[in-house]
DNA sequence: ATGGCCTCGGTTCGAGGA
């Protein structure tokens, strides 16, 4: 079974990569990011042409998430269920037995600014959320746009990056206790090449420099962890026409 | 990384992303 998870960055400009990635890569499941979308106008039609059973939870100009699945999708749950969000941030649903998480973590902006403590509220609310369902739901995996680098191996330059938002501190130190929780990094159970990254700057030129960062993330319970084969990267849409600033993460699960 | 782009909404510029 392949899991995958791709900030899109608006549905509506990469409705014709998706259906293409799609095609080319068949994932049973796939979470997407920044759909842009209001609900009204996501392309149920598209995607059920293409094969999947999909939920999704859009609002106007920003942010907006969905889930796509070839087998059932039970139990969809749009946002926290007790922290009223105005931004639609995460969607969950049960899967073939599994519950998926799927997230678009808010950016940050600046480590002083009130949306990085917003961030920080947002990660609070996902921890609290993500021990409540892994008490009910040991087969789980949490993915998406983490908007967190966790290691310095994470990111091309760390010197120039050191304390900025995506990497600061307090940051990492939320994203570890996610994997405290009990979920692991599905990326780093496997042997990988260095300066492998899942999102590049549109500016300077980044992606040919392979300025990079990897903040898209897909983390499994140690039940999923263990039938894991493998976590790769998809470089190949970033090369496109008009792509997403953001790659799809797959993992392969038995 | 001095900055450099892309998307949206709504009118050709500001907000937000990362």
């Amino acid at each position: 079974m392949n899991i995958a998870t791709w900030n899109v960055n608006s549905l509506k400009v990469r409705l014709p990569h998706l259906l293409e990635w799609l095609g080319q890569n068949q994932p049973d499941i796939i979470a997407l990011q920044e759909t842009k979308l209001v609900d009204a106008q996501f392309p149920q039609e598209a995607i059920r042409d293409a094969g999947y059973n999909v939920v999704f939870s859009g609002q106007p100009t920003y942010n907006g998430v969905a889930l796509l699945a070839k087998h059932t999708i039970d139990d969809a749950e749009m946002a926290f269920p007790d922290w009223a969000d105005p931004q639609k941030r995460l969607i969950a649903a049960t899967i073939k037995g599994i519950r998926i998480i799927n997230v678009y973590v808010p950016n940050g902006a600046a480590v002083d600014s009130d949306k990085y403590q917003y961030k920080m509220a947002w990660l609070d609310q996902l921890h609290r959320y993500t021990a409540q369902q892994l008490k009910h739901h040991p087969r789980l995996i949490m993915l998406g746009d983490f908007n967190i680098a966790p290691k310095d191996e994470d990111v091309h330059d760390p010197a120039a990056w050191q304390g900025q938002v995506l990497v600061s501190p307090d940051e990492r130190k939320h994203f570890f206790a996610l994997l405290d929780l009990g979920l692991q990094d599905t990326f780093r159970l496997f042997d990988q090449p260095p300066k492998i990254y899942s999102w590049w700057d549109y500016r300077m030129l980044a992606f040919r420099r392979n300025h990079g960062l990897r903040i898209d993330h897909i983390l499994a319970s140690e039940a999923m962890a263990a039938t894991c084969q493998h976590c790769i990267i998809d470089k190949a849409p970033r090369k496109q026409e008009r792509p997403s600033d953001h790659t799809p993460v797959v993992a392969e699960f038995k």
